[in-house]
DNA sequence: TAGATTGTTAATCGATTAACAATC
DNA sequence: TAGATTGTTAATCGATTAACAATC
């Protein structure tokens, strides 16, 4: 019967894979589900599936399970992705076009809604269903548009000046393809993702 | 004076980014750095830092610090990344054509060296420096070229496939693009990338 | 009812930090 | 030498797991 406790912040990175993996099952026409089956698609043990869940309430019946959509609700609230998020995305190169077009966001609570570069050669093209923007424009457009989420997908002697010009526009929380730190203020959240930092994780185990 | 005790994965997972920061000195004309410095360019406790490194072997001089070269050198060899690993490339959609072209991996310790898809009208196309070549004969191809890492960026439905593919033409870590878990024999490691999870992640501390 | 699975507690396990002697 | 910073220990802190009563 809790929630309002605070939540460590371990807890809050699983369950996004909670939801995508219940909401997968749920694409497959499944009903139920149990922490123990949840447990071994995802790779963790059962007992931290409710320890984590029990966080935030009573979800399941005992002797039966959880209820797969019941369920996906509850953590869309919880994660606040029973809504959509905009998105803007900064670079239109590889990445930020990839990023662009992506259809993965679809009813996971984002969408894309506006596509930045620096470049003058790609200022005006379309990319996906995007006109590419000036980034000179890029603090004072997001401000306008209410966006909170950013995508920096420039080159890393770039991202920190790109960092800057999304929080003075008003956006809370950042994900950087470059492979940098960024520095922000404390309230505006980052993650990152680098691919060589994943690879370099495993290559210490092999041979 | 240890090394070959039991390092923990967490550990692990922290040296890439000992290792992108060191690097980023180093590009700057930096020599000697502290484990503090250190931890404020990345948002750790300089305890950690020390404590961690001091896993592998005493690598700093009481009183001023590590040199930055040296440690560079330290964490390449422990990390494996003291070599060029080559890496096959799944899927030459948006994501596997970012990859392809992606110039961060120079200098980092990987090279693509494979481009694959299943579809006629994409194979035989070039993409960046690579043919793209049949996903048919995707696990002769790694296997007579001896790669030990592949990045899936096939779609969800496709991804398990692949992984099996992989697997079975000796693939020995995995970069999975498609947000879905992959059950590979436990020799094999795996990282996800889905920059949903990250977003969500994120969302939960927004307004 | 019998069987199953939750929610929760207490114990265990592991990771982080504070502190400081060693020493450059 | 005086000042600085490492390497390491011990204490603290936090996360995970095992176990089981509750209950569907």
């Amino acid at each position: 019967m809790p929630s309002n406790q605070f939540i460590p912040d371990i807890v809050i990175g699983r369950l996004p894979q909670y939801l995508r993996t219940l909401q997968r099952m749920e694409s497959e026409n499944r009903i139920i589900t149990s922490s123990q089956e949840l447990a071994e698609r995802i790779g963790i043990s059962a007992a931290q599936i409710r320890k984590d869940l029990s966080l935030f309430g009573e979800f399941g019946k005992q002797g039966t399970g959880y209820d797969i959509h019941f369920l996906i609700e509850k953590l869309r609230s919880i994660l606040k992705v029973d809504r959509i998020w905009d998105i803007v995305v900064v670079g239109a190169g590889d990445i930020g076009s990839a990023l662009a077009r992506y259809q993965g966001f679809t009813n996971r609570g984002f969408r894309v809604a506006m596509l930045f570069d620096k470049d003058p050669a790609k200022i005006g093209t379309k990319i996906g269903n995007f006109v590419v923007q000036d980034s000179r424009y890029l603090s004072d457009a997001v401000q306008r548009a209410n966006i909170k989420i950013g995508m920096i997908a420039v080159p890393s002697s770039e991202a920190q000046n790109v960092a800057d010009q999304l929080v003075r526009g008003g956006v809370r929380a950042i994900l950087n393809y470059a492979p940098i730190s960024i520095n922000v203020p404390p309230v505006v959240h980052v993650q990152y993702i680098d691919p060589v930092i994943h690879l370099q994780r495993m290559t210490y185990y092999l041979d």
